[in-house]
DNA sequence: CTAGGGTTAG
């Protein structure tokens, strides 16, 4: 049923009661219509003025001739396709001029221009204006507001229209159902379902379709999957609905089935079903779909279709292929923001892939240099390439490139984005700059729930637990539930802080509070706590009644404790399991060796390193990079390749001389070796050998300004002679200094380290 | 007048 016939709609006692018992407060009773609208016919035949030339068209109005009404709609729809503004001001000032502005239809059709142009201020105007209003009118008002991200708007709208008494249609109540979507408001879907229950509409596709994303969105996968059924004539937009449903609620293989279900009933896919599909292939990381999927894009004519391209393009990112996707990026001849944005956020996504902790970095370094090309390109960035770009400041302890983003956000007015907002405090607590990730959280107009884990988080990496708890606590009051990844925060300050009792209670609300599960990130910081409080039998006991199997990191914290402690025993024990885990992880040796090296067990240390020899470990690979105005330099243990490495080990000796009489003693650990490093340098090379994070801490001291903190990132777990060497040399240098390893944040002041002094495990 | 591609916290 495609419009309603304009008498009234006779009811069924059956829809009426169903109807009844969906209508509650959102909207108004209804009314029987008091004027009914027909279609206008008016578009049929106007299609000559197609072939005239836009310009040509554009000019006859400019000269003033008198058109008719049917003249000005293929123009006009020019100006929407094209998002014309100006040239629909200039038809709409001819309009005027020549009277047809009494053209109800026509002057409906304007609203649409202006309302898909996105510029809603002037459609309201023009809508307010109308001389007569059709339902068409109105629906095209709704979904300019919903466009415009404003579906309160549209839902006022809504009322409006039903207190007006005109009757919806099913495209009315399917953008009604778009607005409530965007509210994540299922109650007012369900008044809204109520309405197409009542107009006997219930099963059209477009209501069907509306109600399906509805419910997919408010997390109701179940339900959206009963509307999918429920639709009797079911098309492509179905089809492509549930198929993100599946994927937008995390059963992203379902959802591929049904994309196989939909083809084996030969309904064929459009561009929007096949995007959906890549990007359900790139949750999966499946490149073996996903390429079979590239070749049926090809099968059906959309080589040459951008958005898919794009997703192809970000699907082989994600999947590592990075090559390929690059080679699609280069022979695109039109891109648009979105290239550019997958490109970055397909960037910073394989930094978090990578095993290999020299590419990530490297990938890392791409994306910055990709949003470079994309500023000098002359497009601009929009939200999503500022929240992707924060991301990746982040990850790379790149303050000051951090910096220039959070002033591009100010300048061009994302910054009132949440997601932005939340990047930019992500970004300042990740670069261990507390003070201004406080200061962005608190000048952010809103918070999601996001905001508040990320700000807790960071008071907690930061070594300020008690204001994470401070917070949380705010954010309860403030009333949004906290999820599992807040209390990974919540509990890991709790660690930081020594509160056992406090993180115990907090554990047991987790559960019963909030019927949260525990995950094995929750335990981990239990078990750091005790193993921080030198409380070694407590953490094992915990482990042992845990239901999870504890996995490496468990294991790792465990033998760490175990080798300050001098445990030995438990600490071997711990060291069996990691290497059942990880049998063949130098980092897991190195753990092993440290805590006998240690203990001054000489004859386990050979053992471990001849078990070493006999496994064919695979090296570790020690880098540490800072990151000074826009460029950012690495370094590898030892490396003398360095312009200035002569007045690096300079200072770097010097300061080892210093720091003895600040109590700190030089003490032997970790074997790290490198595949590129040859006989001959380790021959030259004097007996003090500095990890990288040594070099690049001089590097730093040489370069910066004093009083200028320090950002380093580890490729690697800091060890803990190079702990003890920084922490003193903050102490010695009045400097701050920041190193993120792959662990942990340390940030070190006045000779004291945020995590406690209990964060180096190898 | 309905569907789409790219974003933030462990």
């Amino acid at each position: 049923m495609a419009f309603l016939p304009s008498v009234a709609v006779t009811r069924t006692p059956k829809s009426e009661s169903e109807f009844r018992k969906y209508s509650t407060s959102f909207l108004p009773s209804e009314k029987s219509p008091s004027v009914s609208y027909q279609r206008s016919t008016q578009l049929d035949g106007v299609s000559e003025a197609r072939c005239l030339d836009f310009r040509e068209a554009l000019s006859l109005i400019r000269e003033g001739t008198k058109v008719e009404s049917a003249f000005y709609v293929p123009i006009l729809q020019e100006c929407i396709d094209k998002k014309l503004v100006s040239d629909a001001q200039k038809i709409h000032a001819h309009i005027v001029k020549t009277g047809a502005h009494k053209d109800a239809f026509l002057m409906t059709f304007l609203v649409n221009v202006y309302a898909k142009c996105g510029t809603m201020e002037t459609a309201r105007k023009v809508f307010d204006e109308l001389p007569r209003r059709n339902v068409v009118s109105w629906t095209t008002l709704m979904t300019g507001y919903v466009h415009d991200s404003k579906p309160e708007l549209a839902v006022q709208v809504f009322r409006e229209m039903l207190e007006a008494g005109a009757y919806p249609t099913n495209y009315t109540l399917g953008t009604a159902l778009s607005a409530s979507s965007d509210l994540y408001s299922k109650e007012l879907g369900k008044q809204i379902h109520g309405y197409s229950i009542k107009y006997r509409i219930e099963f059209d596709a477009s209501i069907g379709n509306s109600l399906c994303s509805l419910y997919s969105k408010c997390g109701s996968l179940e339900c959206a999957v009963k509307a999918f059924r429920r639709i009797r004539d079911k098309n492509v937009i179905s089809w492509t609905t549930v198929i993100s449903a599946w994927g937008d609620n995390g059963e992203a293989a379902t959802g591929l089935q049904f994309f196989v279900e939909m083809l084996s009933e030969c309904v064929e896919p459009n561009e929007f079903t096949l995007t959906s599909a890549l990007s359900l292939c790139c949750v999966m990381q499946s490149l073996d779909i996903g390429t079979q999927i590239h070749s049926l894009t090809i099968k059906l004519g959309f080589e040459s279709n951008l958005p898919i391209k794009n997703s192809i393009m970000y699907l082989y990112l994600k999947c590592g292929w990075i090559h390929e996707a690059k080679k699609l990026f280069d022979e695109m001849e039109s891109i648009s923001l979105v290239t550019w944005n997958a490109m970055i956020a397909g960037h910073a996504r394989m930094m978090d892939f990578t095993k290999d902790d020299l590419a990530a970095h490297q990938c890392g370094t791409e994306a910055l240099s990709i949003f470079l090309k994309l500023n000098r390109s002359g497009m601009k960035p929009d939200l999503f390439t500022f929240s992707s770009v924060l991301s990746v400041c982040s990850s790379l302890v790149a303050l000051e490139q951090g910096e220039q983003v959070h002033a591009q956000t100010i300048k061009t007015g994302f910054l009132s984005d949440v997601v932005v907002g939340t990047a930019l405090v992500n970004m300042y607590n990740k670069c261990g700059s507390i003070e201004r990730a406080s200061k962005a959280f608190v000048e952010m107009s809103t918070r999601t729930l996001i905001s508040w884990t990320s700000m807790i988080t960071g008071y907690a990496q930061n070594g300020q637990p008690q204001q994470a708890l401070l917070l949380f606590e705010d954010m309860r009051l403030a009333g949004v539930r906290p999820n599992k990844i807040t209390f990974v925060g919540v509990l890991s300050a709790c660690s930081h802080a020594g509160m056992v009792d406090e993180a115990l209670d907090y554990f047991q609300m987790m559960k019963n509070e909030y019927k949260i599960t525990p995950v094995m990130d929750h335990y981990a910081c239990l078990i750091d706590m005790f193993v921080r409080l030198g409380r070694l039998d407590e953490a094992f006991d915990f482990i042992k009644e845990m239901d999870l199997e504890p996995n490496e990191f468990i294991w790792s914290i465990l033998i760490a404790g175990c080798r300050s402690q001098g445990k030995l025993e438990l600490g071997f024990y711990a060291a069996e399991q990691l290497l059942k885990l990880k049998p063949k992880d130098t980092e897991t040796y190195n753990l092993l060796l440290n805590m006998y090296l240690s203990a001054g067990k000489w004859k386990e240390v050979s053992r471990v390193r001849k078990m070493m020899k006999e496994v064919k470990l695979g090296r570790l690979k020690d880098w540490t990079w800072i990151s000074i105005k826009d460029k950012i330099y690495s370094f590898k243990r030892k490396a003398r390749s360095h312009a200035q490495s002569g007045e690096m080990y300079e200072l770097l000796g010097n300061l080892h001389e210093k720091a003895k009489s600040f109590g700190y003693e030089w003490e032997e650990s970790l074997e790290l070796t490198d595949e590129e490093e040859d006989a001959d340098e380790e021959k030259a090379s004097s007996s003090i050998v500095y990890h990288s994070e040594k070099l690049a801490i001089a590097f730093g001291l040489l370069n910066t300004s004093n009083a200028v903190p320090i950002r380093v990132t580890k490729s690697i777990s800091m060890c803990r002679d190079c702990h003890n060497f920084i922490r003193v040399i903050s102490l010695l240098s009045a400097r701050e200094i920041i190193i993120r390893d792959s662990k942990r944040l340390h940030k070190f002041i006045n000779g004291h380290c945020s995590c406690g002094d209990f964060g180096t495990l190898i």
